[in-house]
This record gives structure tokens, sequence and C-alpha cells, in this order.
RNA sequence: CGGGGUGUAGCGUAGCCCGGUAUCGCGCUUGGUUUGGGACCAAGAGAUCGUCAGUUCGAAUCUGGCCACCCCGACCA
């Protein structure tokens, strides 16, 4: 009996949750809210990491560390960020315990040592690092800082969900400071492809690019960029985003600088991050009822090679020659795992690969030791095919390459499915109501409709898209001119 | 914070209404037979029934408090 996964149609929550904790990527954890990433979740995140991390060195950012607390004089500084997560924020008012006198053994607050200024624990770190530009820049020629940091942060969600939404998790905050506006918009703008390229190329997950309106934008941010994607149920997830912040953050901090005029000016500020939220975003576009369907470009384990045999001779034997394949991808640079376990049967095997996402397998018995064959799987299709030896080092890495090609096209092929225009608020209800989605809708510009429409339907906007084509219509909400079709959806 | 639910072995559970220290499956251990899609047989080990108090000769079961977690909503990446 092996691991049983709740299908999607029957309830896609629980699917999601199963997936997440028998493929063993994740759990809930002793805390409340809080997971722990188990190692096959988190090689995942590292994987995503190494990807972002050369994107961002190739785009000249460097990377920091900045601390996890924030006095709370200087969390408010900066007011609308300050009261946009106010709500959420963990925050430290003592530093020390003591033995409770009450009760042996136990643990308790020490009194005496209440903190002179609470410390916020970081709900993102705007604050610290601006507080901490105004140190590092004078000049012009100081500028643009191009920072990056990989972080944690704490977000005291009332509901949580496993890579989703959890009141602690993993993510990277760029922050950058410019001289012009010019710039830092183009920062913005760059920050934001290099996310959609990412996600695309590397998550096999397409995504649309748009502006965020008023109502969804960053606390603090002039202007929000994001990347959303489509989940299998038909929710819309942002997948990330890219702040320009204007001048806000460096005249909350004072943070000038003299430019080549001789004149004192005041910074300009970028933002963008993406977090482990990727995680759950990678597993919802592309996984099945029997598991996790990873693409390779982030799978941790690229081919598994499971030995069929009957007696230790021929495990030997196939051994051997799983050895030499292994070590023929190896060299090309696959992470391969030789399943030589003599615990569990092929058959428990495949269903637990399967069940992990690894995109090929390679099965090894007698009768391929004879015909100097192998039989080769692939995750996301299921098929298999006999392959002979001699063409394992050329069609393993061309079928990944397939794989990750064929994942993203069908995903795509999805997705474009799941755009809908609409023209009437009846429309708009049914459609949401009916196959999800996106829903493509004139909007008047609002906030007063986005409002009303949200408290109606649920949906939000989930962006202006940056290709929106000018079309002259009528809101679907208010019949109030618009100019173009935005994109609502439903959203996790 | 509002509504609902759950807490019994590593995991999933039965038992609770009608009190007598615990059921079954998976997993685990040992031995044997097996191995091209989640093996089978046999023998074992493993639980102070979330916690504290009360009622009782006796509490997993009844009563009260507390704690934790999950699900649905509001809030959010």
């Amino acid at each position: 009996m092996g691991k049983e996964i709740t299908s999607r149609s029957e309830d896609y929550a629980q699917w999601y949750i199963d997936l997440v904790k028998k493929a063993d990527l994740a759990e809930n954890s002793d805390v409340r809210g809080c997971m722990v990433i188990k190692p096959y979740g988190y090689s995942i995140w590292e994987k995503m990491q190494a990807g972002l991390d050369k994107m961002f060195k190739d785009t000249g950012h460097v990377n920091a560390y900045f601390p996890l607390f924030v006095p709370k004089s200087m969390f408010e500084a900066e007011e609308k960020n300050a009261e946009g997560f106010a709500k959420e924020c963990a925050i430290v008012t003592h530093y020390r315990l003591k033995s409770d006198p009450l009760k042996k053994g136990k643990l308790m607050v020490d009194p005496d040592a209440k903190l002179e200024e609470e410390l916020v624990v970081r709900p993102t770190s705007e604050a610290i690092i601006w507080s901490t530009y105004k140190r590092w820049i004078q000049s012009y020629r100081d500028l643009p800082v191009l920072i990056n940091q990989w972080a944690n942060v704490v977000r005291w969600e009332m509901r949580t969900r496993l890579f989703l939404r959890t009141a602690e998790f993993l993510w990277q905050e760029g922050h950058t400071a410019h001289a012009t506006a010019p710039e830092a918009i183009q920062e913005t703008e760059q920050m934001l492809n290099v996310y959609a390229e990412f996600v695309e190329t590397f998550m096999a997950v397409p995504v649309i690019k748009g502006k965020k309106s008023e109502g969804e934008r960053f606390p603090g941010a002039v202007e929000t960029y994001c990347i959303e994607a489509m989940m299998q149920d038909g929710k819309a997830l942002q997948a990330g985003t890219s702040h320009f912040l204007g001048q806000n953050f460096a005249d909350a901090f004072g943070v000038q600088f003299t430019n080549k005029e001789g004149k004192l000016d005041k910074v300009w500020g970028t933002s963008w991050g993406v977090s482990t939220r990727l995680i759950g975003a990678l597993i919802m576009a592309h996984s099945d009822d029997d598991g996790l369907v990873l693409p390779p470009k982030l799978a941790p384990i690229h081919v598994v090679i499971v030995p069929i045999f009957k007696t230790e001779q021929e495990l030997e034997k196939i051994s051997e020659q799983a050895n030499q394949i292994a070590g023929a991808l190896r060299k090309q640079g696959y992470s391969v795992k030789f399943d030589n376990r003599d615990t569990h049967k092929p058959g428990f095997k495949f269903a637990e690969w399967e069940l992990k996402g690894v995109p090929v397998r390679i099965a090894i018995g007698p009768r391929d030791l004879e015909n100097k064959t192998v039989e080769v799987a692939r995750r996301d299709t299921k098929e298999k095919q006999v392959v002979a030896l001699d063409a394992i080092a050329t069609s393993i890495p061309a079928l990944l390459d397939s794989i990750q090609e064929n994942i993203y096209q069908k995903a795509l092929a999805f997705r474009n499915s799941m755009i809908t225009p609409v023209n009437s608020f009846d429309e708009f209800k049914q459609v949401l109501d009916g196959k999800g989605g996106f829903v493509l809708a004139h909007w008047d510009g609002t906030a007063e409709t986005e409002a009303a429409i949200k408290e109606d339907t649920k949906a939000t906007i989930r962006c202006i898209p940056l290709d929106a084509k000018p079309e002259s219509g009528v809101c679907v909400y208010s019949g109030k001119p618009s100019d173009k079709r935005v994109l609502f959806a439903r959203a996790y």
C-alpha cells in the first residue's frame, strides 16, 4: 500500500497538501503557521536560488545581509509602508527569560528585561536598508546601489498554507537606489523581466506581466509591477513583484546625494522579491494526481535508475551498467540517483519517484542487459520507450529538454485557455463561477469599482497587463468609459 | 477575530452516546518466500488515550477549565 493522494477533482486544496507532505517537501511544524522545509523541498529552493542569484549577479547586483530586527521608530518612518504591515508584525519586547519562581522548571519573561524600544521582526526590509543607505550615499558617484539579500521574513498571517502563505518564509529582496527616476523605473522593469524569464524558463510556468492597481499596490510604492500565473484550479497566483518606490523611502530616511551639478537631490528607489511561495506555484502548475511533476531545470534529481533483479548476481551486473550510465550523465551535469535498495520492489520505487516528480526514470533488468537497452520513462506524459545503451548519453539530455519544453507548452496552452474576455458583469460572474481563470474586462479605473467587484465576486484585479491593447469600451461594473481591459481573477 | 472540526503507537483510525486501561490498517523489527508497476506468509516491538482538575470503587469514555492543530471566512506575498 502506498501513499494515497486526494485527486484534484475531488478536493484540490487537499490534493495540494497531500503532495507537499507525501513528496517530502515540507510539513507543519510545532510552531503555529510555520513550516519545516524538508531536504527535498529545500533542494528545490536551492535550485531556484541558484538560478535567480546568477541572474541577479548578471544584472550587476551583489548580495548583502541586513538585520532581522527593526527598531519600531525606524519601521514607522515610512508611514504607508508601516501602516500596510502593522497588523501582521511580530514584536520583540524583552531580551531575557528567567526561572519562574512559582512553577518549578519553567521559564518566564523577565519583567526587568524590557526593551527601551520594541524591535519589529522584519516583514520586509525597506526600513532598515534605507536607514543604512542614508550612511552609504552622499554623491552621485555612490549610485546606483544594487543590493539583494536572501533572508527570512515574518508576517503574522491569520491563516496559513504550506509554501503559499506561512508566518515565516524565505525570500530574496532586492533594494536598489538610483540617481534618477527613469533609471529606477528601468531597474524595476528589468527585474520584473528577470522574474518573468526565471519563472518561464526554469519553472516552466507562463506569466503575465503587469502593473497593480492602486488598491493592490505595495504599501510605500509608487508603482508595483507583478507577474501573475494561473494554477490548475483556475485561481491566479502572484509569482513575483517589483516596486518603483519613487522617493518615498529617501524622504522617510533622508537619503540625499549631491548630483553632478553640485545640488542636493533625493534618491530614487526600487525593491523586488520572490519567495518560497514559488514552490507552491510550481506544484500547482504542473503536478498531477500521481504526484509532483518537476521541470528538469529545478528537479533535485533528474534521472532515477531502478534496477530490476531477482538475484544478487543480477543486481551486481545491473549495478555495473547503472553506474556507467550514471557516471556518463553526471559528467554532463545531471543529477542521477541509482535506487539500488533491495528492500523495495520496482513497482514501489516507480510510484515513489513519480510521486517525487523525478523527470526521467531508467529501468534496467536482465532483459535489457541481454539486449543492451534500458527502459526510459518520462514523468510528464508517463510514456515509456526502450533505448539502446549507446544512445543514452545523447537521448537523455534531449529528453530532459523536451520535458522542460513540454510542461511549459502544456501550462501555456492551459493558461491561454483560461483567459476569457467578457463584456458584461453577468458574463463576468458567470465565467468566474464556471470555468474560473483570468477574466479580461473593461474597468473604469476607480478604486470604488474595484472594491465593489471584489466584494461582490471575490475577484481582484490581478494586473493591468503591460501589453494591454488600447481598446475603448465601457466598465463591466459601472458602465463608465475605459480604454483597455484589465485582468481579474480569484487568487491565492 | 468569527464559524466548524480534531486531538488515542511514527502515520491514519475504531472505541466515547450506554464508564471496567484499548481496535484495525499502514509503517517498523526478525525469519522465510518474492522482485519488468505500489509483494506475501509467519512471529514480534510499539499507547502513561492533548493537558489540568472534578465525579466515581474504577475515566479514552461523564463534567469543567486550559492548550494545540486543521478546515471555512475576513486580511495578506
